[in-house]
Parts: structure tokens; sequence; C-alpha cells
DNA sequence: ATCCCGAGGG
DNA sequence: CCCTCTGGAT
């Protein structure tokens, strides 16, 4: 896809959605970097579920990591890999305890050293919550930027590279979220609603089959 | 490359 | 039934 294709595409994502975000709830950035970690390989829609259970009880790192896993696993287990998400969210709460005064740190070394936390989560906590300019490459935006021909690549750190060099910089901060909420709605992994697509025609797959 | 792992959609 | 969902650790 040329460049100015790519520039027209965000243009009428901006213009469609002004101030995109993450479709997921939370009350403060502790509850943001849980949310997040409790999303890997499941819908945002089922992790509000459990985390309208779970935040009430355990709003902070600290009621969190007192309700301690087995008490976590019990408000998450309508969500897929929870007993692993669970024992993560209970060493992540302590360790912020310990180090970091029970708050999320601003900073990919210290976010990656959480068990729980790679790259993904990483870069999502780092734009959500900091602001800061970086693409976090998930299963939608994968799929969206390799469909497109947008930014394609074999693997997610390719697609990211890719991403950071083609999405003209005032685009970038929200570029994440416009690509998420597309390959949520409407450029989907089995049948691509490619009739209610508004950038169709600047796409190389437009509505084949695969 | 494999495991983890429930809910919803087709 | 099979596929998909804002992946990470081993």
């Amino acid at each position: 896809m040329p460049r100015a294709a790519v520039a027209e595409a965000f243009q009428r994502w901006q213009t469609a959605n002004p101030t995109p975000t993450t479709e997921l709830e939370y009350g403060n950035g502790f509850q943001l970097l849980v949310a997040v970690v409790l999303s890997a390989q499941s819908t945002d829609k089922g992790v509000n579920l459990a985390t309208r259970r779970l935040f009430p009880v355990a709003p902070d790192a600290a009621a969190m990591a007192t309700l301690g896993e087995a008490g976590i696993a019990e408000h998450i287990k309508t969500i897929g890999l929870y007993r692993n998400k669970a024992k993560n969210v209970a060493m992540l709460s302590r360790i912020l305890l310990e180090r970091h005064a029970g708050e999320v740190p601003a900073d990919r070394g210290a976010l990656e050293a959480l068990p729980g936390v790679g790259r993904k989560t990483a870069n999502v906590v780092l734009n959500t919550l900091f602001r800061q300019p970086t693409m976090a490459v998930d299963t939608h935006i994968f799929r969206v930027a390799n469909r497109m021909g947008l930014a394609p690549g074999k693997d997610v750190l390719e697609v990211e590279k890719a991403l950071l060099r083609r999405v003209p910089k005032d685009f970038l901060l929200d570029a994440h979220h416009w690509l998420i909420l597309h390959g949520r709605y409407v450029c989907t992994a089995r049948k691509p609603l490619c009739g209610q697509c508004i950038v169709r025609d600047l796409c190389e797959y437009r509505d084949k089959t695969d």
C-alpha cells in the first residue's frame, strides 16, 4: 500500500473516531495493567465481566496481594487461561508493592519484568496509561496490517517495526486503538465486513475470500 | 513448538 | 464441531 494511502486511512479513522481508547474498564493505573494482563487470548467483554467482580474486592496492588492467587482465581474463572493469570496477577501485585510503592512503572524494562507482562502488554500500558507512541501488535493488528497491506510482516515484531516506520507521526499516539477497533468490528478474522469498511478502496484485500 | 483454557460465534 | 479472542512462559 502506498504511503499516501496509509495516511488517508488513518485520516478517515480519526475523522470517524477522534479520541479512540480501550474498551477495557478500569478505575486506576493498576486496574488497567491487570485488565490488560487478563485480556490475553480473551475478549474485552469477558475481561470486563470478570473485573467487575474482582476490582471492587481488590482495587489496588495491596488489596490484590492480600486476596492472593486462590482468591483471584475464584473471581476470574470465566476467562480462559485463568489459573496462569491468577498466579501472575498475585505475584505482579507483590512485586509492585516491593519495588514500585504499589504504582505502575512508566518504564518498559520494569513492566516486562512483571510476570504475565511481555512486549505487547507493556506497549499497551505505555500507550494507554502514559500516552507514549508505542505500537502494541496483537492478533487484530497483526491481521489488519497484513491483510490491508498497511504494514506487512511475518511476525508481530516485524509488523510493529513496519507500523512505527509507516504510520505518520500525527496518528501514532492513537493508531493502536484505531487498528484494534477496526479489526474487532469491521476487519474481522473470519468474514471481514468489507461492505461497511470506510477504507475499503485503499485495501489490497477488499472482499476476497482467502 | 507447546501449553494454558473459558465463553461466544458460526 | 471448529475458530477466535488486545499473549506469555517454558
